[in-house]
DNA sequence: CATGAAGTGTTATATTATATCAAGTGTCAT
DNA sequence: ATGACACTTGATATAATATAACACTTCATG
């Protein structure tokens, strides 16, 4: 039983069933579920924490999976587009998506502190409110949307 | 008259306006508005669109008013402290505020083909609501929060 | 005039991310 | 089976973004 999260939580079964939502999604999506994409996942998952490409780089490098940094971006983005890791723009930082398989708007709580990181869907009434629910202190927010502005809508 | 933000706008008046606004509220604050923190915000007011630290760096050495990387990332420091510039994570660029002064919680809507950025601010209703009203189309969206967790909340 | 706070100049370096080309692997239509 | 193609990986190089650290100036103030 680790502090996983903001609250108590065991993590002892969670990583493998994470990575067998994933192998199944990609089986159905007929995408490869390849090695170093699979052991990136599982990194991420096993940590429950938001890291750098360059820290995961250097993990896959210690097991031979790969040293140059390609590797581990590619991993990275194929895992993102599939909706199994999220990124933490406001840390150049990649996260372990704890909703994997559901399609969700997520919604991120960052500690200054302690750097850990909480995902969360936004309810209905906004973000303050989802940060209350859990006891999160909002000090600062990042809201950014980006899409088709309307110039570029009538272009298309 | 130009296109700015995603309806006509007159500019010529605003980038004026908007610096002493700046001054106004840099004296208020005692804080110093020097020469390099201002022309970067009258960089960033020109343009109206969401510049890269070394874009604006490179405008600055062409002035005279420093060349070095620490220049420019400096200024923004202080103009962004001061709430008028935003950083918009997800594209590691920064943007004049338009609504300086005001505290607020900004949100932004990027276009991807042509890199437009409108700053908004979230109404009740929520982000879609927000983009819906100006015609943009979302395809993605970056909701992140800072503070700090109840842990570390009575850690302190 | 000593002192300290704030700003700038400068050098060096850290961190994050991508472009590009070569080579391996599997699928599948012919 | 084989040639064409899509996809993945390996590897080299480099681009783009950001910060650490130290020297120097300026200016307000005790």
């Amino acid at each position: 039983m680790h502090d996983i999260g903001f609250e108590h939580h065991d993590h002892s079964t969670c990583v493998a069933d994470a990575l067998q939502t994933a192998e199944a999604c990609c089986a159905d999506r007929k995408v490869q579920f390849t090695p170093v994409r699979r052991r990136v996942l599982e990194i991420l998952l096993q940590e429950h924490r938001a890291m750098g490409a360059y820290d995961i780089l250097a993990q896959l490098s210690e097991e031979g999976l790969g040293s140059q940094p390609p590797v581990a971006y590619r991993a990275l983005d194929f895992l993102q587009t599939q909706g199994f890791v999220h990124k933490i723009e406001r840390l150049n930082a990649w996260f372990a998506c704890t909703h994997s398989g559901q399609s969700h708007s997520p919604i991120f709580l960052i500690c200054r502190n302690c750097n850990q990181v909480v995902e969360s869907t936004l309810p209905g009434e906004g973000l303050r409110e989802a940060a209350n629910t859990v006891g999160f202190q909002i000090e600062s927010t990042v809201i950014e949307a980006e899409g088709l502005c309307p110039a570029c809508q009538e272009a298309a």
